[in-house]
DNA sequence: CCATTAATAAAACGAACGTTCAATTAATTC
DNA sequence: GAATTAATTGAACGTTCGTTTTATTAATGG
């Protein structure tokens, strides 16, 4: 047999992508087989080759798009206030509605990062610092302003990050929590570890204090 | 050749599991060859075998010989006193000293996971949450106390332990922040997210605010 | 309907993998 | 100093890996 009835090239790469995204997430780059791969898919292994030329073309390739995506998806997000705290409500909602609805890609982008070449790594890690940087900022911004405590910009931003993505280790869609609750409570934690001063998001104030509003 | 001289049981299978954690937290289990560990010892490939019966059983030594370090170093850091801030302050100061150092291996055991059989993956997850369960105890300790404002104390530990854990991502020893300053804000951090009353920790407050104390 | 192109199968390649086995030498014991 | 035990080598086993090559069939365009 060769070429099969109702074969469509974008159709299997597509379906390429999409299997290999879970494999990997769930069994790892370098555990999974081309062939298990072309298996899930239904084809056989070379059929693999005719879309991405190595195996780690097909990892890069899903790395990248997916911080691609990241990017993006924070470029429609993103409010047009000045407003640090609208940003940084901004920032949180999209980080986790991102990982929570990508999860498996994410899981590929953060742990298989030592599978690429060299030059390939630059170019994820690149993509990776332009999004951090922008929590970075807001962050300064809001520090400047007065609207935020906050001790070191960077390790903060870093902190909170590792915090928001975390929600993948653990969160599964249809259990105890519903991603409005989580995203609620990420919220309210990431304002409270920023000293964020002004309470804009339904944040109950700790009970027994007085609200944290500037005097 | 056979056995060389001044060859030592002990020190080998010393030099090997420090190998195996170097190795595998640079490449990854699945990415690293039983004759490049063996290399790296400067022992022929076979000679592995005489200390770990497989591939396998190498690395869950390792994940369990970690997580078991890591509940005796909270036994041993555990305060006395029943104080929620007190314990709160003792969980996460020795959890940062002892992820900083042993980075490695706790790469390893954050990421090798999948690697393991089912009944290994299970007994490494059974320690790992008996570790997270000590510090959801403090949390709804203080939550009951009124000392801490929390709205889920299952989420919150896990938030907690990812931002924490998350140190071993980027921190370096001997870069731009010395281990000390990095606990301080970690520790500024995890105060302000549980909405601690309560300030015995030196942590500045918030500028232009009234200090964080009950009324 | 014929020529061309797209999509795949089937088989094979050499290399590398985890692991085993037999032989060999160093250290230890009596 | 002979017998025993501990530690290791070197070679080999069967398997699987990523990848390439060649052939074959389905879809497409004139």
């Amino acid at each position: 047999m060769a070429r099969t009835t109702g074969s469509d090239g974008e159709r299997t790469e597509a379906a390429v992508r999409e299997a290999a995204v879970s494999l990997i997430a769930r069994l790892g780059y370098e555990a999974m087989s081309m062939r298990q791969l072309a298996a899930e898919v239904g084809v056989q292994a070379a059929a693999l080759y005719r879309y991405f030329p190595t195996k780690e073309d097909l990892l890069f390739t899903l790395m990248r798009e997916h911080m691609e995506g990241l990017l993006n998806s924070w470029e429609r997000a993103r409010p047009a206030t000045t407003d640090p705290v609208a940003r940084l409500d901004a920032y949180v909602r999209n980080h986790i509605a991102f990982h929570i609805e990508r999860r498996h890609a994410t899981h590929v982008s953060n742990m298989e990062l030592r599978s690429l070449s060299h030059d390939r790594l630059t170019q994820i890690l690149k993509l990776r610092t332009t999004y951090e940087k922008e929590l970075r900022t807001i962050l300064r911004d809001g520090a400047d302003a007065g609207l935020f405590s906050i001790d070191d910009t960077g390790l903060t931003a870093m902190a909170l990050i590792q915090m928001m993505t975390g929600v993948i280790v653990w969160f599964r869609p249809g259990e105890r929590l519903s991603i409005a609750e989580v995203t609620t409570t990420y919220l309210s934690m990431t304002m409270r570890l920023v000293g964020a001063r002004i309470d804009t998001h339904g944040i109950a104030p700790p009970r027994g204090s007085a609200p944290l509003i500037s005097p």
